[in-house]
DNA sequence: CGTTCTCAATAATAGGCCTTGTTGCGAAGA
DNA sequence: TCTTCGCAACAAGGCCTATTATTGAGAACG
């Protein structure tokens, strides 16, 4: 599943969130939602700044703002009532006020799947291996690591039989 | 460019290759052209049987008719042309005949990408250690290694920096 | 014999239309 | 002040239709 794209610009619908895109959609549709550019900002938004910090509704509209995304401040509060119903993203209990939001931690960093390309039998594993080398390459070109996925495509022992059979 | 196809089963959609399908579409949709289970049938049955082997016309029309995948003779000659014109197949020039088709070996077995989620700015490289990764994954659950690829999702400096800022 | 062609039947898409979930804005509530 | 509401305008996705690429079966080709 290799995604070559040339021009880097507005095709960020489909580079920014691969599977996230499709995981949301079909999570959307599931509940009789539709995904819009907006609830895709806003998750986008914190996919960026990453796991550990926590944003209020404000800043998520400040932010947004402040990256070309018009999105509406109404629509901020709703769509991150909306994407903490899915438990994508975790509301924060903080005492001082403010209600504030993070990247729910159920986005692997390091989580890999083995699929059987015959049956569709799906594995799933963890490897420090992967993610240090996602690591690395993340960090050899300067970039900040958020999240790898390895996918890997073989045949499993049933499938195998048949083919060679 | 490597596309890769998602088999018969039917929960494989998501995980397999959500992509890939979206690849090869959009590469016949380019030319006009539509993408229907046959040409999904005749690749994947090359996906499945690796990279080195190659079949004939009859031998691709026996396979899928012996995976109850019902492709008419007159169709894999045709989508064994265009898959070819696409160089997803190529075709092999051997002296004693009949013609035979292998899976072209531009489907790197080793190939990764890092993209910035921010820009969509992407970066391809190889790593040994991913790919022995993956063979290890792939074996301790007894299956055969096809491919594997890495997605490794992070920021750009240039987008780091807008978020930062 | 292996491969391509013919042609009616089939089916993948594009394009509209429509339904209804969403958005943006400003007002209202807590 | 922070958050939610109300409502008209907007737009995502589903459905249907028309278009036309593709298929299947068998004849024709070399």
């Amino acid at each position: 599943m290799s995604v070559l794209i040339d021009s880097a610009a507005p095709s960020t619908e489909v580079l920014a969130a691969p599977l996230a895109a499709g995981e949301l959609r079909a999570s959307l549709h599931g509940r009789g939602q539709r995904l819009t550019p907006q609830r895709q900002r806003v998750l986008a938004l914190f996919k960026r700044i990453g796991e550990g910090s926590h944003l209020s509704a404000e800043e998520v509209h400040q932010r947004l703002l402040g990256s070309q995304e018009k999105v509406s401040l109404a629509t901020v509060y709703r769509s991150l009532r909306l994407l903490s119903s899915m438990e994508l993203l975790r509301e924060l209990e903080l005492p001082e006020g403010g209600r504030r939001f993070e990247l729910a931690g159920d986005t692997h960093r390091n989580h890999h799947h083995l699929v059987c390309v015959g049956c569709g039998r799906t594995e799933e594993f963890e490897s420090s291996a992967v993610l240090a080398a996602g690591e690395q390459a993340a960090l050899g070109q300067g970039f900040r690591l958020i999240e790898c996925v390895l996918n890997v495509r073989a045949l499993c022992p049933g499938c195998a039989a048949v083919q060679n059979g």
